[in-house]
RNA sequence: GGCCCCGUAGCUCAGUGGAUAGAGCAAUGGUUUCCUAAACCAUGUGCCGGGUGUUCGAGUCACCCCGGGGCCA
């Protein structure tokens, strides 16, 4: 029953985005049920061979469906003869062809079955299917690629924690990326996902740090005083000092233990306040900025070495306590309270994971720095000794991040004042291209950040190629609409229409996104789907060039503009997923 | 010395144990009466660092070696 999609429904600004009324379509993702259909086909198969003895073989664990890379082998295909063959002691091929005999596929859209190479069967589906899929995409709208989770995880996602002594350097903007993407991905799939800063607050670096803003503010003062040899000889110490210097007065007449301690307070607040901005000019929020602090002041961090004390994992040797971190795979034992007394970090971040877990999450990831990754083991060791399974804390180490202008690395020290910052880097190449270039490659690899190309309005960036298509279709769309073009409902249009290759080929991406989303969040692969965004535009800009849209005949017309709205949608999904906009106009 | 990451086309990198290993860049040549040329099309490129093993099948998994980067001591 065609609907208008001009004039009655609802519209957006840059298109015919409409909302569908197709309930079993809205609730079961068709392109599962159609993998879920010939599974138990295949299965059922094996089944009625098995039965007539034609195949000597035992329960089949699990079979195997995929999208095959090239077309030629069809829209799914299977190694299962390939599995069989073996057990069944029977070539391949001739395993295929027995179940191929057997195989019922009257429920699923399958136009053709075929055995191929070295006895893959090879599925193609009816191009009456593709018109479904496209349904499916315009009804979930926003929602396609999303699904919800039967028993959802509470997953906690912990990332940039950088220490509020500083500014925040680059691999805290590539953390910030990846770890955003990656919240975004797990409740993209269902989880419940909680974004969470660590602020080490406390300890001799923050101690440092209050007594370089008490010398810089003598410094104000006109005295000659100097930043300790250990402390942070930054400019940025300077404008803090500043700052507190104008709004706090009476701090002239404090003593220097009491300014020391205000400075600790209000300095390192003032220092998270500024990450806090940076990180949202990046468009990064958390739902939690944690303060050691409140870790001592509450009495955790000797409650948790009490715990461990209680579970019998800790001894004393030398004065100090040590955790027996061996029993669980550590290569070494480890101090949590030294002999003077002092709880070491490693007692902090241990009662910080025992209070991540006390607050009811299934599992903590933590995204660390290269240079953290020393830590994995005995984190994991105090996460088991604290009676949780190794699983529920997983580290996601991300690795270093090269910035790259006319070809050459940037030597970063902030010595020499050459130091990019997040702030700056965020400031040079705007939010988007720094978020889709942090999410290129693989979290555990090295980054070369080209900060000229990232800059570069011209199809050799990534960003603007993958923008531009959605632009163009927002043009295309919006063209329609002043034509006042009218539409059958996405189930109304005839997909045999959608012939060329090109089509086709966007049509298969198009299903392929839910598969790509889950797999990026499963394995905590954000470069997924920055990959996967600019395939689909590549596929879609040759498209544009190839076919057109409007003007044509006007089944046609109908037919490639649900397509293209579909990739509309799918293209800003995955956006949205990658913390990228979608611009309507280029 | 111990540990982590990496090694795939000239460069930067993708690559769920599957079929003839891909993309972008760089190079060369083409495409605009027509929805945005920030685009498209065509052409070439490989001992997947090396070896051994597991497997019906290995770029992918295991072990060893070599090379680059990093962390710790």
């Amino acid at each position: 029953m065609p609907t208008r999609f001009s004039g009655a429904t609802r519209r957006s600004s840059t298109g015919f985005r409409e909302r569908s009324n197709l309930k079993e379509l809205d609730e079961v993702d068709v392109i599962a049920k159609q993998r879920d259909m010939i599974a138990s086909a295949l299965q059922a198969a094996v089944d009625r061979c098995a039965a007539e003895g034609v195949l000597q073989v035992g329960p089949v664990h699990e079979i195997h469906l995929e999208a095959p890379r090239s077309k030629e082998h069809g829209h799914l295909a299977t190694n299962l003869a390939l599995v069989l063959g073996s057990e069944a002691g029977l070539p391949p091929r001739k395993v295929a062809e027995l179940l191929v005999d057997k195989l019922d596929l009257e429920e699923a859209a399958v136009r053709r079955v075929e055995i191929a190479g070295p006895g893959f069967i090879n599925f193609h589906l009816s191009q009456d299917w593709w018109g479904k899929l496209l349904a499916v995409v315009l009804a979930k709208g926003p929602r396609y690629g999303r699904r919800t989770a039967k028993n959802p995880q509470k997953i906690q996602l912990e990332f940039v924690s950088a220490n509020p002594t500083g500014p925040m350097n680059v691999v805290n903007a590539r953390a910030a990326a990846v770890g955003d993407c990656l919240a975004r991905l797990l409740a993209a799939v269902g989880e419940d996902v909680s974004k969470e800063f660590y602020v080490n607050d406390s300890g001799n670096q923050a101690d440092q740090f209050a007594r370089s803003l008490e010398a810089r503010f003598r410094q104000l003062l006109g005295e000659d005083a100097k930043i300790p040899p250990d402390g942070y000889p930054g400019e940025y110490v300077l404008d803090v000092a500043k700052e507190l210097f104008d709004e706090h007065p009476e701090l002239v007449k404090m003593s220097p233990e009491e300014r020391l301690e205000f400075f600790q307070q209000q300095g390192l607040d003032r220092m998270v306040e500024w990450q806090r901005r940076d990180l949202e000019a990046f468009g990064v929020t958390f739902d939690v900025w944690f303060r050691e602090r409140d870790l001592h002041q509450a009495g955790q961090v000797e409650a948790v070495v009490r715990e461990l004390q209680k579970r019998g994992h800790i001894y004393e040797e030398d004065g100090a306590l040590w955790f027996r971190s061996t029993a669980y795979g550590d290569d070494k034992d480890r101090v949590l309270v030294r002999s003077d007394g002092q709880p070491t970090y490693l007692a902090a971040d241990i009662a910080y994971h025992r209070n991540k877990y006390g607050r009811g999450f299934d599992r903590v990831i933590d995204i660390w720095g290269p240079d953290h990754h020393g830590y994995i083991a005995r984190m994991k060791a105090a996460v088991q000794a604290l009676g949780r399974k190794e699983d529920d804390l997983e580290v996601i180490i991300l690795q270093l991040v090269n910035l790259l202008r006319g070809g050459q690395q940037v030597r970063m020290s902030k010595r020499t004042g050459t130091f990019v910052g997040m702030a700056e880097l965020v400031e040079e190449v705007g939010r988007d291209a720094a978020r889709f270039f942090f999410l290129m490659r693989s979290p555990e690899s090295h980054l070369d950040f080209d900060l000229d190309l990232a800059q570069e309005q011209s199809a050799d960036n990534p960003v603007y190629y993958v923008q531009y298509a959605h632009a163009r279709i927002c043009s295309i769309l919006r063209q329609a609409e002043e034509r006042g073009i009218a539409l059958p409902g996405p189930e109304g249009i005839d997909a045999d229409l959608l012939a060329t290759d090109h089509e086709e080929e966007l049509l298969k991406c198009l299903v392929a996104f839910p598969r790509e989303v889950e797999a990026a969040a499963l394995r905590r692969e954000p470069h997924r789907i920055a990959h996967y965004v600019q395939e689909l535009a590549s596929l879609f800009h040759s498209f544009y060039t190839h076919c057109r849209v409007i003007g044509e005949e006007e089944e046609l017309q109908a037919a490639r503009l649900t397509l293209v709205m579909g990739v509309q949608t799918v293209l800003s999904n995955a956006l949205e997923l990658l913390g990228v906009s979608a611009p309507e106009v280029m």
